[in-house]
DNA sequence: TTGAAAGCGATACCAG
DNA sequence: CTGGTATCGCTTTCAA
């Protein structure tokens, strides 16, 4: 800071920081000689290192970083996040997370952040330990996470597929498939049907799970006739793959539960691929409530993306004072339209 | 650093910094240490300071932060961007640019980054000018920007329209409308057409349009049959009104011109609701090539908006050691599908 | 291999 | 309102 035009780095420090500390002419000789000198204002690393806050919140991506820009789901939620740290003159840096899990680790120590905000990374991955070894705010949207300094904003997903369940026990089916992606990341596409709940290792997609089961279980129907189906990425096409080896199989299922929209519009393309009609031959339904759902006339489950994300920013950046404070719930809505329907009775 | 466990602290620096500096063994004593005192590692703001090197690239949206989520051709581009900044270990701020000019200017200047890139910055905007204030390196996407230190990875935009108008003129076109998002921050919507190329504040934009101009020009048409209608958003319902207010006039054009495919396709919607046939009773043509393009038959301009990003992300992180080389031409192509066709004769 | 000392560039506190 | 001073936490010579 050779600034020295004069006054002292103090002066110069406030010139920038507090306006209100010197008189404005002063501020204004400081400030107009800065440019002279070609000095471009405090440097963010060294204030940030003084202030102790780094202006910014981690947002981690095992997936490819780019996984951040292409689901409709993933989107909003960035959208609310970004609104909150918008808020907050606090901006995001995404984080694409290595596989190598000593890259991962490092990743995490090195982002300058003042908190992180896990979005999809599973239960056991190496950047996830590392992450709170950071000691830092951590906010995801797993309500029930057991790692006790996590704040969350979430939904009650067992709850929500309870009522999307009940609603296709009351239509009359009992055979169904699950088509879901992430259900285990160790796990094959499509040719290992997984019956497990402990085979899942993201808590969200394990209680969506659940709550299909409980609703099964309360309807008095037998588990033992839904098929789950893991595909390889949330994306239509990995549903229209999944989808297609259910309606393909000689015993095909009445309808097909999809564990986000995404992949229930693939299941849609593979009904019509095979001139089946949605709500009629085969239902479907799908959660999140995308837009292209209501298009598409997608029987959904809604969670307010958005809304998720930007609480969840708002709990990294202005934590509530009680614990309880630190684990919002948000409320879904079961959105009926046209492509759930009766059953076909005939043979089952 | 109070991790005076035997050893000083540049013993520690390099267990985690340089393994190769010092015994496994030892290293390993230093790092089981340091979990048990609860050290998260170095801190990642000193590191940087120290270093000098921030470890991520600024993006900078003066629109709501949330586009960088919203338009497909954006999303296409960050994804490119991510991908050379996942290469190089660096990660990916995306900085919100305040409306307030003071606080633009702050924001740039608060960004702890090694580079920034400048992805949809109106010429003269506050922020603008701070970028450059930094010092630090600045890519962005206009080959012929006159800002001499910035790196470009772009194209062709006034040789990309040259040949789209040239299809056009080849059908019989002469009497079309343009609609275009941003080509001059202070026109109102709609309402103000807008002639002359120094009403536009984006580069990319007026070199699109004087491609259009010069293909005019060429066929020997009256680029006074020609108007423009200034729309508030880069967004299909934009499109959608933009088109609507062309195609309700008495004299309505037989083409309508859009500067992205996301306008285009409000321009087929706009279509659609009034039962007119894209290709045959009015013509369209978008820019960009987004996957959606194809699906709804959209003539337009191809540019690789992916490799555009990474392009860029590669000359901010590993500036070419020549000034030639800081300044990458990338190829268009123009895609002819359905929503062309020659123009109907009659009444012209 | 390991340790001591010198900054990186700023800010907060406390006297003047 | 202004100016010294200590310090934030690390990395990097350079010597031992």
């Amino acid at each position: 800071m050779a600034d020295e035009v004069g006054v002292s780095r103090s002066t110069v420090s406030n010139a920038y920081g507090r306006p209100d500390q010197l008189s404005p002419e002063l501020r204004e000789r400081i400030l107009s000689a800065a440019r002279r000198l070609g000095y471009a204002g405090p440097n963010p690393t060294a204030r940030s290192l003084r202030r102790g806050r780094a202006g910014a919140i981690g947002v981690l991506f095992t997936d490819e970083l780019s996984y951040a820009f292409k689901d409709p789901f993933a989107v909003r939620f960035l959208q609310g996040l970004s609104l909150a740290a918008e808020r907050h003159s606090t901006g995001l840096l995404l984080i694409p997370v290595p596989d190598d899990p000593e890259a991962a680790r490092a990743a995490v120590r090195n982002a300058a952040v003042d908190g992180f905000c896990v979005f999809c990374v599973a239960e056991g991955h190496p950047a996830r330990q590392a992450i709170f070894e950071r000691g830092l705010p951590v906010v995801g949207t797993e309500l029930l996470s057991t790692e006790a300094e996590m704040f969350a904003a979430g939904i009650d997903e067992a709850a929500a597929t309870r009522t999307a369940g009940a609603h296709l026990t009351a239509l009359g089916h009992h055979r169904v498939t699950i088509v879901a992606d992430m259900l285990h990341p160790a796990l094959g596409p499509l040719d290992q049907p997984i019956r497990s709940l402990e085979d899942i290792s993201y808590q969200g997609e394990r209680e969506r799970l659940r709550g299909y089961q409980e609703a099964w279980d309360k309807a008095g129907l037998d588990w033992g006739e839904v098929e789950m189906i893991n595909v390889p990425g949330n994306s239509r096409e990995a549903g229209l793959a999944g989808a297609a080896t259910a309606l393909d199989r000689r015993d095909r299922p009445t309808a097909l539960v999809a564990f986000s929209d995404v992949i229930a519009l693939g299941a849609l393309d593979a009904l019509r691929a095979r001139g089946l009609r949605p709500g009629r031959d085969v239902s479907v339904i799908g959660f999140d409530d995308i837009p292209q759902a209501a298009e598409a006339g997608l029987t959904t489950v809604r969670q307010p993306a958005k809304e998720k994300g930007r609480i969840a920013g708002e709990l990294l950046l202005d934590p509530p004072a009680t614990a309880e404070g630190r684990r919002v719930a948000l409320p879904t809505e079961l959105i009926v339209r046209a492509s759930t329907g009766p059953a076909p009775d005939g043979r089952n």
